[in-house]
DNA sequence: CTACAAGCTCAACTTAACTTGAGGTCAAGC
DNA sequence: GCTTGACCTCAAGTTAAGTTGAGCTTGTAG
């Protein structure tokens, strides 16, 4: 059987489960790219299923649209990536990842007692401080430990 | 200094670290309560800055307002909450966390061989197939015929 | 008792990530 | 050759979560 050849993009959208518009939206954004067919619609390669997945495994896990653009254009324009290429991705994500699971892991820990506790300083809390804008601006009286 | 009753809602957004206008927003979303003085400005009782506390952690783990609406609103309206009700609270969303966690450690621990792995079959893909639509209108035909 | 910082309301604007719609073209089956 | 469904472009709409601004009122320090 011949190779699958190109791909429409109502076939992407098929195979990939994302709409055909966010595809167009994909590419005004710059993160797919297509061919133009002598009647002027769409044809992708088969590396698009890919990069849309990543895309969407992105989006999940909180990486913006910018961010995934700005990883992807780090992939070669001209070549099908290699394995190389996404292994140098995935472990750029990866480290977020586990940034943002100690994240969560720090919150789990800490939500009980401090939703719970029923301390009057919330402006101590462990959880709060965290991201803070008075620890930063504060003027003084608000002024806590520092982390 | 007199222990301090009630909070302008500038004072809450100094201790909170919220915008006052979001304050107002919350308020229009019925996440937070005031009453009003003769002249109409807002006051709040202590117990909203340990709500707004909670709206934001709960932001930051990704409920959305109206998630987070809906939560508080099992709240005692008439009283201040317990350590009992925050508790519970605290109890809903660390399951959530919970799962929010092994999500992504699922997604961190696969990332790597699923998107360096070079496989042609993203369908099959583990990270892609837990929320593929298609997988639940497959027809059979669509699974990857091509390498 | 007055200046002016803080509050108030309401409407409009913002950003992200898309979707929807209008109006028109292309391609494939009969 | 027609009909139908998939495509195309571009503009406008949508939702979330706020922010910004205008115009007007309150409250308090000096």
């Amino acid at each position: 059987m011949a190779p699958v050849r190109e791909l429409t993009v109502g076939q992407v959208a098929a195979r990939s489960g994302v709409a055909v518009s966010a595809l167009h939206f994909y590419e005004a954004r710059g993160l797919i790219h297509s061919h133009r067919t002598a009647g002027n619609q769409r044809r992708y390669g088969r590396d698009v299923l890919r990069r849309v997945a990543v895309i969407r495994i992105a989006q999940e896990v909180g990486i913006s649209l910018a961010e995934i653009a700005a990883a992807l254009a780090a992939l070669p324009e001209g070549r099908t990536p290699t394995r190389e290429d996404w292994s140098q991705l995935s472990t750029a994500w990866r480290d977020g990842l586990d940034d943002k699971i100690n994240q969560l892991k720090k919150l789990r820990d800490g939500l009980t007692d401090c939703i719970g506790c029923g301390c009057m300083s919330i402006d101590k809390c462990p959880l709060r401080n965290k991201d803070d804008r008075l620890a930063r601006e504060g003027t003084g009286a608000r002024r806590l430990v520092a982390r």
